[in-house]
RNA sequence: GCCGGUGUGGCGGAAUGGCAGACGCAGUCGACUCAAAAUCGACCGCCCAAAAGGCGUGGGGGUUCAAGUCCCUCCACCGGCACCA
């Protein structure tokens, strides 16, 4: 029978039965729970490779898991809104929604026909306002919490649209659709404080079993440093009466270097400068050239470019003046937007120093003279000569009392919320002419998409053209306002669908906490290395609010994560534009979902790259597929479906006992690699040993019918997680009793992992010059004789002193050493 | 530049300090066949005619009875971040 058929019947049954539903918390009855969780798609419209991988081998686990007796929660969704709908509409006339829901229906039917056991009474899709109205639920909360703001932050403005674009919209300084060119334009938006939580996101890293890249990208991503911060005051003669700052505050990692400042830079967007630059027209010139460089040419540009102020500012401990310059490499959003010039200690500060001829004073003895970055010992520093860099650093902050103090910064940086978008979860608050910026009342929730809209993709946000929408009251005052038309980043959407899916009905809470506290932590989650930062941070910042907030229990909400590679074609991520996209679809069609699998499984480790040019491998799949059924079918035939018992293992073969011996120590393997190793490929190569070596079982076999039938019985269950369809088959077909896939997971028996008689490889001298069989029981005394007197390593013992005999505990090598 | 990782046959890869190359792909030869496909069997790192033997996991060094695996060092490649004060 060809899979084609098989496979399709059998997911119809599974469905019938809903095979892959999972229980409520009220219904586990203190079952071992398992949470497998993959990245929720995007529903672009067809599913890709790189589905197919994350899927078949979050499936394996789900699936072991539940044969191991788990209950198992297994959902999938879809990460709903999003630019792409946004884009159809505007150039195929399709209402975003109606795209998406098409979308979602064509790849739901391609994931059931991968066999993919999806609890999808679980589903959820984040353009539904049962899904979003939560979003805006946690925004209210949020809110009340203290922990949004709203503040000015550069966006990319497209003038020629008079539209905001994303960052992948823009190349080189223009719209990549139409060319227009593209400035940074500052914009009022909405923050979400993940700064509160740097330290813990930081800290919490080292509590979950994540990959190290990922963790160190995170950690990285994070960017703690510590220093102190630093007060230099203004010469009061060297500004304009009209700034209110009187010092300027600086962030650094080196205090002890101090004594070697020769000079102060600033950002150019920095207050100060902005304040100097209305006065003074060739700075004002030089800010402005800065400020039109877009983010890539300013990266590009690698040269330190600055420009002098009138401004003077005092050393806090010499106070002698220093002059205060305008610098390209100074970024305004960390630290302070300013930094303390030390050309002697830095490599940045030295190359400005250069070129504009300031001091460079050498103020630390460096271990190394020819690394002068590092810490060291202090000379020219008066008071301090001598001390260590860190003695330094709080001998100086007592000796500036106020005016110093130590201080830790992140590269972190708040959560900037807001997109000019239609088609994200609608901001819960509105403007008014009295009171503000103002949320609105929980029971307004859900504040709903409007349907009536022209998407032109010119012009401001599509939601600015329905005044349906727009017309709102102030919850203040009750007169009249208007409502907020920023919608949400849409990573809020993916920051806490895992626990949608534990309830996803409820209409009182985004989620209950007994189902989040039942099935939290996600005991595996699997996708894409490219979410290692954003997702991935602000999923585990959500999770730590929802747990303030009191509805979950747990500091971490995924506590392993495998981030799986990419399926490419020809050295190339497949790509439309690149036409070099395989149809998970058509192979399918040709070789079935269970060889597909197989195969995605076998060609390598998880976290590895594929390219599926490479791999006429499928066709091995499809090999030990047919080769498994027709096994099954041949065994069937002879025995008629009479199952005679396991004889005792005396009255068994040597062959028969052998096989017995290779089945549990493959079950042993397949069960480590599925559960604690996540190694699929070794899966799959155990599951072809043992179908090589159940196929060799002599034909005269004493014992034949019944041992094979607990072989066959046994490896259909143990193939089942990776080709559960053929499994499904075959075990109806050799009289197992219900589905496969909620059969007993077969054991290892120790006793059977043992062998009567052992082979041993001799060693001498590190090389393996013999071999001995001695039963299993042989004392160490037993085995070194034996190794002394085998024939293979006579030659290289003759005329040699034996000088050690090392027998390690495995007892499977000894090792031999001889001297001359 | 910094951080993380990888390097094993023609290819994908296996090997928890203990027989390197499991398993598969490709290939070669054979069986079956009128023939082909499918299937089954054998071979399949390098040197030597072969056996015996020697060499061999990016290069060099070290620890160990024993190193692909641990340590040092260099090289190459991949990924991430990148003027982070």
């Amino acid at each position: 029978m060809n899979p084609q058929t098989y496979e399709s019947e059998i997911q119809k049954k599974w469905q019938q039965h809903k095979a892959f539903a999972s229980p409520t918390s009220a219904e586990m009855q203190g079952k071992q729970k398992f949470y497998m969780l993959v990245m929720l798609p995007y529903p672009s419209g067809r599913i890709h490779m790189g589905h197919v991988r994350n899927y078949t081998l979050g499936d394996m686990v789900a699936r072991f898991q539940r044969m191991k007796g788990a209950v198992v929660c297994h959902p999938l969704g879809w990460d709903a809104f999003g630019l792409p709908a946004e884009n159809a509409a505007i150039q195929h006339g399709v209402h975003p929604a109606v795209w998406t829901r098409q979308n979602i229906n064509d790849m739901k039917a391609q994931i059931i026909k991968m066999g993919i056991s999806y609890d999808w009474d679980r589903e959820i899709a984040t353009c539904f306002p049962d899904y979003y109205r939560w979003n805006q639920w946690l925004f209210l909360k949020m809110w009340e919490r203290g922990d949004v703001f709203r503040a000015e932050r550069n966006v990319n403005w497209c003038p020629a649209l008079g539209t905001v674009l994303a960052n992948e919209q823009v190349i080189e300084g223009k719209y990549e659709r139409t060319g227009d060119p593209v400035i940074q334009k500052p914009m009022e938006q909405y923050f979400l404080k993940i700064t509160k939580y740097a330290e813990e996101l930081l800290n919490d890293l080292d509590t979950i079993d994540w990959p190290d890249n990922v963790k160190a990208m995170q950690k990285h991503w994070i960017g703690k440093s510590e220093g102190a911060i630093v007060e230099f005051a203004i010469l009061p003669t060297t500004q304009s009466a009209s700034t209110p700052l009187t010092t300027i505050k600086v962030f650094t990692t080196r205090l002890d270097t101090l004594y070697g400042v020769s000079f102060m830079a600033l950002s150019t967007e920095h207050p100060l400068i902005t304040t100097a630059a209305e006065s003074d027209p060739s700075l004002r010139e030089f800010c402005n050239r800065i400020a039109s460089m877009s983010r890539e040419d300013r990266l590009i540009c690698e040269t330190k470019e600055g420009h002098p102020t009138s401004i003077q500012v005092l050393h806090p401990l010499t106070n002698q003046p220093l002059p205060v310059f305008a610098a390209n490499y100074i970024l305004m959003d960390y630290g302070s937007g300013a930094v303390m010039g030390v050309p002697a200690h830095d490599e940045r500060d030295n190359e400005f120093a250069k070129k504009y001829n300031l001091p460079i004073v050498q103020v630390i003895q460096t271990p190394n003279p020819d690394d002068p970055w590092e810490k060291g010992i202090l000379i020219n520093s008066q008071q301090f000569n001598g001390m260590t860099s860190d003695q330094a650093v709080t001998a100086m902050v007592n000796q500036l009392k106020g005016k110093a103090q130590k201080a830790t910064t992140y590269k972190l940086k708040d959560w900037g919320l807001s997109r000019q978008r239609y088609w994200g979860t609608p901001i819960p608050t509105v403007h008014c002419p009295q009171h503000g910026v103002q949320p609105v009342a929980e029971s307004q929730l859900p504040i709903q998409l409007p349907e009536d809209i022209t998407f032109s993709g010119i012009g401001p946000s599509p939601l600015t053209t329905s005044t349906a929408f727009l017309n709102a009251t102030c919850p203040q005052c009750q007169a009249p306002a208007q409502r907020e038309t920023d919608t949400m980043d849409t990573f809020v959407d993916s920051s806490w669908y895992f626990l949608r899916y534990l309830d996803p009905k409820n209409q009182q809470l985004p989620f209950s906490k007994a189902e989040a506290t039942a099935w939290l932590p996600i005991d595996l989650y699997i996708g894409g290395i490219e979410h290692a930062t954003a997702h991935l941070v602000y999923a585990r910042y959500f999770h730590k609010v929802l747990r303030d907030i009191g509805l979950t229990t747990c500091n971490e909400p995924f506590k392993k994560l495998i981030c799986q590679g990419m399926v490419l074609k020809d050295g190339y991520k497949m790509s439309k534009s690149k036409g070099n996209v395989v149809d998970p679809d058509q192979v399918i069609e040709k070789y079935g979902a269970d060889a597909l699998r197989l195969f995605m499984a076998f060609a390598a480790p998880i976290e590895k790259e594929i390219d599926w040019t490479g791999f006429e491998g499928i066709e091995g799949a499809t090999r030990f597929l047919k080769r498994v059924s027709r096994l099954v079918e041949e065994h069937c035939q002879q025995t008629q479906n009479q199952t005679p018992s396991l004889p005792p293992k005396p009255q068994m073969s040597t062959e028969e006992k052998k096989l017995m011996h290779k089945l549990h120590t493959a079950t042993k393997h397949i069960t480590d690699d599925l559960e604690t190793r996540y190694q699929f490929n070794t899966v799959i190569s155990s599951l072809m040993e043992l179908l090589n070596d159940i196929t060799a079982l002599p034909k005269n076999s004493p014992n034949r019918p019944s041992i094979m039938h607990q072989a066959l019985t046994t490896f259909i269950r143990l193939m089942s997680p990776a080709a559960p369809h053929l499994a499904e088959q075959l075990w109806e077909q050799t009289g197992g009793t219900g589905f496969c896939m909620h059969a007993q997971w077969p054991q290892a028996d120790p006793a059977w992992l043992e062998t009567d008689q052992q082979e041993i490889v001799i060693q001498i001298n590190g090389k393996v010059r013999g071999r001995i069989t001695l039963p299993s029981n042989a004392t160490e005394q037993e085995r070194k004789t034996a190794a002394l007197s085998c024939p293979t390593a006579q030659p290289h013992l003759a005329d040699k002193t034996i000088q050690k005999i090392i027998v390690p505990p495995s007892g499977k090598l000894i090792s031999i050493v001889v001297k001359n």
